[in-house]
DNA sequence: AAAGGTAAACTACTCGGTGCAGTTTACCTG
DNA sequence: CAGGTAAACTGCACCGAGTAGTTTACCTTT
């Protein structure tokens, strides 16, 4: 168990916050459950929610099965919080403030290679591994997750507005040239590796697929 | 039986096929194939590999379910002939010649909206639906409709080439750089659809998206 | 001693797949 | 065209495996 809850720590946030807050002061129920959500992860992610066990979840997490059910009343419940935890674990929103005094290409590069990570990172990844099977077959748990997949767009929206009553983006609709931008970005660093398990991008492919989309971003809109 | 066929004829093709080959001199056996497929199409559409019931998808055949197993011997065996059937229904490429007096966003942009046409058809998105939850988790499956999906690419990637050979555009990479055309388009037309289920863009819609790919690519790229 | 954890058996179900007896269809023969 | 045969379809009962969730009786931590 131990080792269990040592692999989560090393990846997922939502765990090191809660281990951290709490130091080894933890009590023993809630070792269990960060143990439970952790084999529940893996056991989403593994097989989806109908593949999913709740025996085999409860061996994974080296619980009795009782145990899991004394935490999360019923396999949605559970599930639901897996969701909901692995949302927020990223709730940081990819924002970029606009600078008048900046150049363009290079405000839009940093957020470029910060939307890079964040679609590379784990608990990203995991989210969408988990959550991208069921939905497509249940719109309503949908809409909660989408709002927070949603907000990294905000950012840039907001800033693309900026720019352009600046004087310097000729832009008619910020939103879908903040959808474009990112296309660009997850054609190359996302969808592929989703789907067909292709490797990420290394840093320096990281760099082109940033200064590319800023290129072509910039080709198309800069004044 | 009949309202079933009939629906299937309406809406994809590689059954108006076989109906059309045969006219109405079709055997029982063939009638109830094909009604067998048609159900198993929706039955796993609507509730994936695991969620869809050979019950449920004998009765929505209106066949008995010794029947089904008449002709496939297993689930797999008839999910995988689904998906096999579906790969084969859009097996017309999206290619595009190389017009050496034809102004290029002209051809760009005729490649773009065949592209959003082949996004839009009912069974490619019949596809997507069935297939992506399912090879999320099992990679073997991608291999085969992925080689499919992927030569929608390699006739633009051609396009790309010969254009960069005859000195009108400027690209290194055109493998990569069809990758960020079809991004754009599917960042409009394709992923918010298949997991937002938001409204397919309207026909002017898909113009701008179309003109708003080819300017932002030819802004990039063009000499 | 109270609160929570544990193992194991148990309920009530669903599902993939099979066996079988009897009926329907297709087709070939006289 | 009548009639018979093989093949296909049907409905139903059935098997075995697996699952979500519960109950029981006992044990551990605080």
């Amino acid at each position: 168990m131990k080792s269990k809850l040592d692999s989560v720590v090393s990846t997922h946030e939502f765990n090191i916050f809660k281990l951290g807050l709490m130091e080894k002061a933890l009590t023993l129920t809630e070792k269990k459950r960060l143990s439970i959500l952790a084999a529940a992860q893996e056991e989403f992610k593994e097989k989806g929610f109908l593949g999913a066990s709740m025996d085999s979840l409860a061996k994974r997490a080296e619980v009795s099965k009782r145990t899991v059910y004394n935490h999360f009343p019923s396999k949605d419940i559970l599930f639901h919080n897996i969701v909901k935890q692995l949302c927020d674990s990223f709730s940081q929103a990819v924002n970029i403030k606009y600078q008048a005094n900046d150049p363009l290409d290079k405000q839009l590069y940093i957020a470029a290679m910060r939307e890079i990570q964040l679609l590379e990172s784990e608990c990203f990844r995991d989210l969408n591994l988990i959550t991208l099977a069921e939905f497509i077959r249940s719109p309503e748990l949908a809409s909660s997750t989408l709002e927070h997949l949603g907000q990294q767009k905000d950012g840039l929206h907001v800033w693309i507005n900026e720019a352009t009553s600046d004087g310097r983006l000729n832009v008619v609709d910020a939103d879908y040239a903040a959808q474009q931008f990112l296309g660009l970005i997850k054609a190359s660093a996302f969808w592929p590796q989703l789907f067909m398990k292709q490797a990420f991008p290394s840093p320096e492919q990281q760099k082109i697929i940033a200064e590319d989309a800023v290129l072509m971003f910039l080709a198309r809109y800069e004044i």
